[in-house]
DNA sequence: GCCCCGCTATATCGAACCGAAATATGGGCG
DNA sequence: CGCCCATATTTCGGTTCGATATAGCGGGGC
């Protein structure tokens, strides 16, 4: 399992840090996108760790307010991370808000359709350059460059398919102004017929 | 913003259901794994969505405790679910338990490393099985045969890269028997030469 | 010199969500 | 007949998010 304890672990399983350190890290680190967590859960996290012996705690500076707790990972801590690393991987998740709202393509006006698949291209294309950025920084061990290179195929696998389908995509868009679902008079049932394509998408076995 | 009241519209989009009903959609509908939610987010969001009267809710069936309750959108609901589509696009987000564990591969044994590949190999094959089922079952429109076809490319983009480059990661992963981690003297800190590559590709920018 | 802004650094808290168990019932199957 | 499975919903503890609060410190602009 892969909780917030686990992604703290790791940051820690290079160099030491304080919580605030291993947020950046995680957020602006390597394959940006594929690990992050809040603050929220970062502190409890890195608090329980240190409970439970598999980091060690020091403070450094006045303590007062300004000052940082920084941690470091133990022995056992190394042993608990490798060994949960070596147990039962849960499946992956990919959440996409922008595929999800290309299921409905043909639902939204064409313009706003236009607009999301650029933003789309966009950010896809800035974390194309951020893994070539990342690639280039360092060797790294073969695990590592096998991520950031599975990170980069996918990411260029997608991003063509986009660029080459994205006429259809638009050309099924409501050709109207916004928002105009299709309209059923109370009590009409939409029946096989009628259902809108995107949604039997969802249903599909 | 995709909250869980955002897909139960989604599946309800299409036809009325119950609220097993938009799960077992949701969990085994096309582009698995694009969506889910849990029976503990689902019906509380439903029941919300009735009192805001974006669905409206019928008992069929004795309701006793045999009988289910069934969900149908409104043309509120309907306005406010292509509404909120058109809405900012949240980022989207890729955990993969399985990169996680790969940018640590040169910790970990080799063997256990071969045996995660095989299942992420088999795990993916089965992606693109189901994904080909679902654009064989129907037309669709245009927006979810692009999600369709999104998901099959870059599916087997990564699976390709994964069968040309699993051998070097298996190269890089540990000769040795069970986690036998980089151990550092007590009070040794680890510099940036001793440093796993690994924790490094968490950092770098 | 002063003020405002942004960065560092941590804490807190409500809301959302998950995941698993509990409950209840009807149907298939050996 | 008994058992397991599928349907259908509820409940609940635990995790995580996301936003907000607090506070010192360094730098840019005027």
């Amino acid at each position: 399992m892969i909780d917030v304890r686990m992604l703290c672990l790791a940051a820690l399983m290079g160099h030491e840090a304080s919580g605030y350190d291993i947020k950046k890290e995680l957020e602006k680190g390597g394959s940006t996108g594929l690990v992050d967590a809040s603050f929220g859960s970062i502190y409890p996290a890195l608090a329980r760790l240190a409970e439970d012996g598999l980091i060690t705690a020091r403070t450094e500076g006045g303590r007062g307010r300004t000052g940082k707790t920084i941690y470091a990972i133990t022995a056992e801590g190394r042993a608990h991370f490798l060994k949960t690393l070596s147990g039962p991987i849960p499946e992956e998740k990919y959440r996409s808000p922008f595929l999800f709202a290309m299921l409905f393509a043909d639902e939204l006006p064409r313009e706003r359709v236009r607009v999301m698949i650029d933003q789309q291209i966009a950010q896809w294309e800035e974390k194309i350059a951020a893994v070539e950025a990342s690639r280039a920084a360092g060797p790294g061990g073969a695990g590592a460059s096998f991520v950031f290179g599975f990170g980069e195929a996918t990411l260029r696998a997608g991003l063509e398919f986009l660029k080459r389908h994205r006429r259809a995509v638009e050309m099924g868009a409501r050709d109207a102004a916004p928002p105009a679902p299709t309209q059923y008079r109370a009590g009409d049932r939409p029946d096989a017929m009628t259902e809108p394509a995107a949604a039997a998408a969802l249903r599909t076995p």
